[in-house]
DNA sequence: GTCTTGGCTGAACATGCGTTCAGCCGCCCC
DNA sequence: GGGGCGGCTGAACGCATGTTCAGCCAAGAC
């Protein structure tokens, strides 16, 4: 997860993960069928830590529902930043269990912008495909384009305090905006 | 182009562009040096072309400034869907140019946005860095998480009318956000 | 008509890939 | 203590990649 994660899926050789790993080549393929039966354990196993963090997450109000998520996200990255670095990755590579959980996310984010325009919590002239999307995006660009943002911004924007900084600028703007 | 941001830039071999362009790969060695040589050289005409839609934009109410924008990327979308793709791509791969592109769209960005805030149009107290960055992705997530969004989503997403909607739903968001 | 030039190619090269397979070797059962 | 077994490996396979290079061949110069 982690090889992959750092330098992509597709250019990552098998012969990488197992001079990392201590193993010979054929140990992988004995174990998981081939490259693609790793990718897609690594892939279940990503999903599988990515999604404890989303238990018990019901029966919040709106906003502090919103908040729970991205700070629930921010956990992760903060723990577990080789899941959300693969996470990232896998979703750009289009990895098999990372369109699945890309539906799966945007499934259930759509059904639940539903849920918050009848409550009325969100504004009811919403464009809910792009609402979803959107909320989608705040959260997870910052996992695939972290490279870029390394790279490029310079500092560790994904890490410490910057977390909380991420998390309350997500906020404010689904809450209010940017602009007045 | 067309090819790197159909099958990613890495995984679209240099005989594959040859065979689609009716030339030897020798020849596309002979011109650009090697395989680096012609990423450079998409990377260069891919930002150029980008860039010529981001003319004259200047002096515009800031509201306006931001649907203008958003127009223009949903335009370029529309009329050069191969420049669009590519540039998603080389993002997410991180290609020297895109890296540049990056840097520059982000400190300029960044700089747009202080001026904003200093004319009081943006909230005084908005996360400048994060501000920007959320700006970045709300444009730029749909492109390069493109395949994704067409493998499950489902409808062509980033065709039509689709990107008046898009357009509009950030402009929405940035304005006014999300929940009331 | 001949010569020169330069765009272009076919064939080959070294390298690295995912995968296969015969077989080693330490462990557990009898 | 001997025998079977299964985890694990080294070496090889076929293939695809980026790159090199000697040389073809049409076009322009004289």
């Amino acid at each position: 997860m982690r090889l992959f994660g750092d330098g992509g899926i597709g250019a990552t050789s098998l012969r990488e993960v197992a001079r990392d790993t201590g193993v010979s080549p054929a140990l992988i393929v004995h174990h998981f069928g081939g490259k693609d039966g790793l990718v897609a354990a690594v892939d279940e196993a990503a999903i599988r830590a990515f999604g404890e963090a989303y238990r018990d997450v019901e029966d919040q109000p709106p906003a502090e529902l919103l908040r729970r998520r991205a700070e629930q996200t921010a956990t992760v990255m903060r723990e577990r930043p080789d899941v959300c670095a693969y996470l990232g990755r896998a979703m750009v590579e289009v990895t098999p269990g990372a369109a699945r959980l890309f539906g799966l996310m945007v499934s259930s984010g759509r059904e639940e912008i539903e849920r918050l325009i009848e409550a009325g919590a969100i504004r009811a002239d919403a464009d809910r495909v792009w609402a979803t999307l959107q909320h989608f995006f705040l959260v997870w660009a910052p996992l695939s384009f972290r490279p870029l943002l390394e790279g490029d911004v310079g500092g560790p924007l994904l890490e410490g305090r910057n977390l909380d900084r991420w998390v309350d600028a997500n906020v404010e703007l689904l809450r209010g905006g940017l602009y007045r």
